[in-house]
RNA sequence: GCGCCGGUAGCUCAGUCGGCAGAGCACCGGACUUUUAAUCCGGGGGUCGCAGGUUCGAUUCCUGCCCGGCGCACCA
């Protein structure tokens, strides 16, 4: 059998002799100023590598022809024959002249088996200087153990990247949560099941794409940078234009824009992205956020209701192959349709408090308010308060999928009003296990009414509300050119794969969420 | 912002009622050609989150700070 090491890496050249020379040099300012053994060990096993004319930093490509997973389900057919894969070294067991080691792709896992009177002794010996976390390239044959295992048979391979930094422990993995999230790496590498999970929240949003796609919507992009923001009642991130000279927002959501589209002649419009509140991070919250939102020409908010019901369900059936799912201590059943109650109802239902009987009554709100052991400010008004008491007392009771309809005017600044009570609106949220994934309306078409509620909302934040919404006449004048009337929603993605990966926090979610710097 | 909990070896965790800092895995050396948390023998590895204070002596007690988790509050 052949060496290791001729073939697949660069030929020997003037270059390398300069590597060799440098590396001398490297090498006593390694043991000079690296004082973690666990580094220098393995940086000096770098550098014998390099001495010997292999540099794996070199390597460009490694041609694979099956992935580790691929070679265990394919036995039958793959038995006896050459084949090469490539990926991380996790764990070995050597018995002197024979090695087993384990190699992760992004399929899973396959075993190896060196054997020194295949391979020869110094590759044998090279294969040694080998640690967990290296990145290999194999060539070998597909075969059996004494045990079952399907296992490949290595004659040759080639180090394609050294792991300088020792890999977290193999059984009980990488545990500390400040680590996983901050060297997210790690966690992938160590935690096979946070793997899975990010993997099915990718499956999530393309299946959430392949509904949307297959009802004739089409997916646009809109700012991130906006010279006004909107579409939702939150803080912004402020950033500069230097060329511009301009301050710019981050979006807190792309509604306005989307309905921009709806004017100009698309009539079903989605667009799934980022989102940014200059807000708290918490269990349910971080600072950026993935949000679709979905806009439907000549729909109301049944029509919607009823996308939004078929859609989740969908992507439940979908990524998980049932619509049955078990959110922490909860079995939800995301079956359509879902059940349907009136805001005030719930309301009433939850905290005994009919609502509507002090509509006016600030005053009385915010009394009634503080009975119900809410946080009420002297400023809030009726809707505020209502707005609290539906978060704090009625949300956390809708476990399985419930869609509260009808709110009123006061709190949906861009929801138009129901025909027979002007004073409601068309919107309707979604809950899910006590999250709210979902809020949608009827959209307010009429450009005269929307911008009474913009010099409403105006007045807000000259009172202080620093989350009002702020007047954009150009959305209005959108509307004045006509926007047919529309339905439009908006789904946390975030949230609806807590509930699907059955995560209690955001975090587990966000490949990155916000933490502070270190030190 | 407040409360509770946590931060000790690369990782997972013990521990010290104030007196030389521990285990397993990982690592290094040795044995071993069918293991799979391989095994056996030997070895090295620590700013006990950071900074002060008390003390003969602090990883341990006290104070402050940093980072994180959970809950509450704020944002609303």
């Amino acid at each position: 059998m052949k060496k290791l090491a001729d073939e697949g890496q660069p030929a020997k050249s003037e270059l390398l002799k300069e590597n060799v020379k440098e590396n001398e040099v490297r090498r006593s300012e390694a043991t000079m100023t690296e004082h973690d053994p666990l580094y220098s060990d393995r940086l000096a096993k770098l550098l014998r590598w390099r001495d010997k004319g292999i540099d794996p930093f070199t390597v460009t490509k490694f041609d694979c022809s099956h992935l580790a997973s691929e070679i265990v389900s394919s036995f039958e057919s793959l038995q006896g024959q050459t084949v090469r894969v490539a990926g991380r070294l996790t764990a070995f067991r050597a018995h002197g002249k024979l090695t087993f080691a384990d190699l992760v792709d992004s399929s899973g896992r396959i075993q190896l088996m060196v054997r020194i009177n295949t391979v020869g002794e110094e590759a044998y010996q090279q294969f040694g200087e080998l640690d967990t976390g290296d990145i290999i390239g194999v060539e070998g044959v597909v075969t059996k153990t004494r045990t079952g295992e399907v296992t490949i048979e290595v004659f040759k391979f080639w180090l394609l990247a050294k792991a300088l930094r020792p890999l977290p422990e193999k059984w009980h993995g990488l545990k500390d949560v400040e680590v996983r999230y901050r060297q997210r790496y790690l966690d992938l590498i160590s935690n096979p099941e946070v793997r899975e999970l990010f993997v099915k929240r990718s499956k999530i949003i393309q299946a959430i794409r392949r509904f949307l796609d297959e009802r004739g919507f089409i997916e646009v992009e809109t700012p991130i940078l906006q010279p006004v923001y909107g579409g939702a009642l939150a803080r912004p991130f402020i950033t500069h234009h230097n060329a511009l000279d301009m301050d710019l927002y981050l979006r807190i959501a792309p509604e306005l824009y989307l309905k921009r589209l709806i004017v100009g002649g698309f009539d079903k419009v989605y667009e799934i992205g980022r989102n940014f509140r200059n807000e708290g991070v918490d269990s349910r919250h971080n600072p950026e956020f993935t949000m679709l939102e979905a806009y439907q020409a000549y729909a109301d908010y049944h029509d919607i209701m009823k996308l939004t019901e078929e859609m989740i369900a969908f992507v439940a059936q979908t990524v998980l192959g049932t619509t049955t799912i078990v959110y922490q201590e909860h079995t939800i059943d995301l079956t359509p349709p879902w059940r349907r109650v009136s805001l005030m109802e719930a309301l009433k239902e939850f905290t005994g408090i009919d609502f509507r009987e002090f509509r006016s009554d600030d005053e009385k709100a915010r009394k009634i308010g503080k009975e119900l052991g809410l946080s009420v400010e002297p400023t809030d008004h009726w809707g505020r308060v209502l707005d609290e008491a539906l978060k704090k007392k009625v949300v956390p009771n809708l476990i399985q999928p419930t869609f509260l309809i009808d709110y009123p005017v006061e709190i949906s600044p861009l929801a138009k009003r129901k025909p027979d009570d002007p004073t409601m609106t068309e919107r309707f949220q979604g809950f899910i296990g006590g999250l709210e994934v979902a809020n949608a309306f009827s959209e307010l078409n009429d450009p005269i009414d929307q911008r009474e509620r913009f010099e409403m909302q105006q007045k807000l934040r000259e009172r202080g509300d620093t989350e009002a919404h702020p007047l954009d006449w150009d959305f209005v004048t959108a509307l004045e050119y006509g926007m047919p009337p529309t339905g439009g929603l908006g789904i946390g993605i975030d949230r609806l794969t807590m509930l699907l990966t059955n995560s209690p926090s955001i975090r587990e979610v966000i490949l990155f969420p916000l933490l502070r710097p270190e030190e």
